[in-house]
DNA sequence: TGAACATTTGAATAACTGTTCATATGTTTA
DNA sequence: TAAACATATGAACAGTTATTCAAATGTTCA
């Protein structure tokens, strides 16, 4: 027997329950890519910058400038947020031009503000 | 001039889209707040039990068990959701029973899973 | 009351993460 | 091509966090 089932014995477990639980939840890769997703938009620097792109795009050096950080912190976090195809990178001559890659951004950040404006 | 601004002298920034942004960009308390809550879902555990009690309440040893983790585990995790005002407890007897304190959790979730699953 | 059970909590540890600094890459223009 | 600029990247450090272990709290029942 495991451990972690030995502080409870199957008295008081209610295994239909925890079975219906077993089936309904996504497999392993799928859980760990939602956590994976919210950990990108769990950081309040990643979270400015997704809503610094609301409505329009910016290069690396606006974004920096409105956040007021380097912008070699702010290119560190646009990559995270470009690997997990949260916004997009357009080139024009020097400069990059980043923008959401996602209307699921917008929705996401809005229920989150939503539950904490409540 | 600050540091961050060295990296990129006048001609470069759209000031007006920088201080468009500026306006827009909420507060920093609730910006942290936002950053904060999403930090809560980003982690497997705290969103596999948000996901356990998408149909029921289940108890403390329930979770444990779905999760085939610690009680201990379990419970820290618990706290923090409690905290968050994701979920809220029940006491029955010796059992805390556990559900979802908001709608938001599961459409927070849905937004979540249809951008990975994509 | 005391024993048994379910849950909570605190401290410690190991793993992870964001920023900084230095440097590299890529682009334009003189 | 060389210089200047915008961005990207690697390594290192400091701060954060999830789990474990041990112990405490709270509840029931004999």
């Amino acid at each position: 027997m495991s451990k972690h089932a030995e502080c409870c014995d199957e008295k008081c477990v209610h295994s239909d329950l925890v079975s219906h639980v077993l089936e309904q939840l996504p497999d392993e890769d799928t859980l760990y890519d939602l956590a994976e997703l919210f950990k990108v938009f769990g950081d309040s620097t990643r979270v400015r910058i997704l809503i610094a792109l609301f409505e329009s795009e910016l290069c690396v050096c606006d974004i920096s400038e409105a956040l007021g950080m380097t912008q070699s912190a702010v290119s560190h976090q646009l990559q995270i947020l470009r690997t997990n195809k949260l916004v997009k990178g357009r080139r024009e001559g020097k400069q990059m031009y980043y923008s959401l890659a996602d209307e699921h951004v917008v929705t996401i950040i809005a229920q989150g503000l939503s539950h904490i404006l409540e």
